[in-house]
DNA sequence: TCATATACCGAAAAATTTTTCCATACCCTT
DNA sequence: AAGGGTATGGAAAAATTTTTCGGTATATGA
């Protein structure tokens, strides 16, 4: 994530920290589909947020288990299963989560007037 | 911000509509920067930064203004002043930027054995 | 047998963001 | 007049992220 790019997240920015292990595309969303626990398979998580290239919600689930903010569990069957859930650091995210949700529900007139068509 | 891109940021999503004001790598800075709703002057924002190109401040001062978190007021003086303070909108943002800086700081300690050096 | 579904990953193209360098224009101080 | 500070922006390179396409492998159902 973090220390293995040319340009390093400066880790000692907890503002800096907090975004870099959210801010991409669907990492958020990720987190927000993950958010009542149960697990959830790649498929379903794919059918969720059909608006997501496939490969990239795969590079930011393995991310996102690279940071531990969601864990994999990986079955050993044929055809292949796997299931994804929150951790508990993951959890302790959410509640910013709902705060941006929030906040977009309640200002996204605005935006919309502002940016659309 | 949105809509001129070739791949528009969907404004229907509260969560991504929310990210896509603050994920480039130094808004959320920003507004903690002028958090305290005194006007700053691009120089000092930069000194406050100075990790931070100043380029990309500019321009990312300047998409703040456009979405309307920020406000410039500039002096028609010379040599050249101008000041940037923070919006009511720009003020509704940081709770969240308060507790994503609330977040890192509690579990940097984490992600500085995991990922430094 | 053929299509579909499962999970995953490599590679290249495309899009976007960030960095770097340079330029403008004017003032003040030395 | 030279050097430093002010604010700003063009342009290209570099870095990064996202998209798209294709491939692996195996099982099931038509």
């Amino acid at each position: 994530m973090a220390y293995e790019k040319k340009i390093p997240v400066d880790l000692d920015c907890p503002l800096r920290l907090t975004m870099s292990l959210i801010e991409s595309k669907w990492k958020s969303c990720i987190l927000d589909e993950l958010r009542s626990g149960t697990p959830m398979r790649p498929s379903e998580i794919h059918k969720c947020l059909p608006e997501a290239a496939p490969r990239v919600l795969d590079i930011q689930l393995k991310e996102l288990v690279e940071d531990g903010l969601v864990a994999k569990t990986i079955f050993p069957e044929l055809p292949p299963r796997s299931e994804y859930h929150i951790t508990p650091l993951g959890i302790s995210l959410l509640p910013i989560i709902d705060s941006m949700l929030k906040w977009g529900e309640e200002h996204m007139d605005i935006f919309e007037k502002k940016y659309k068509r």
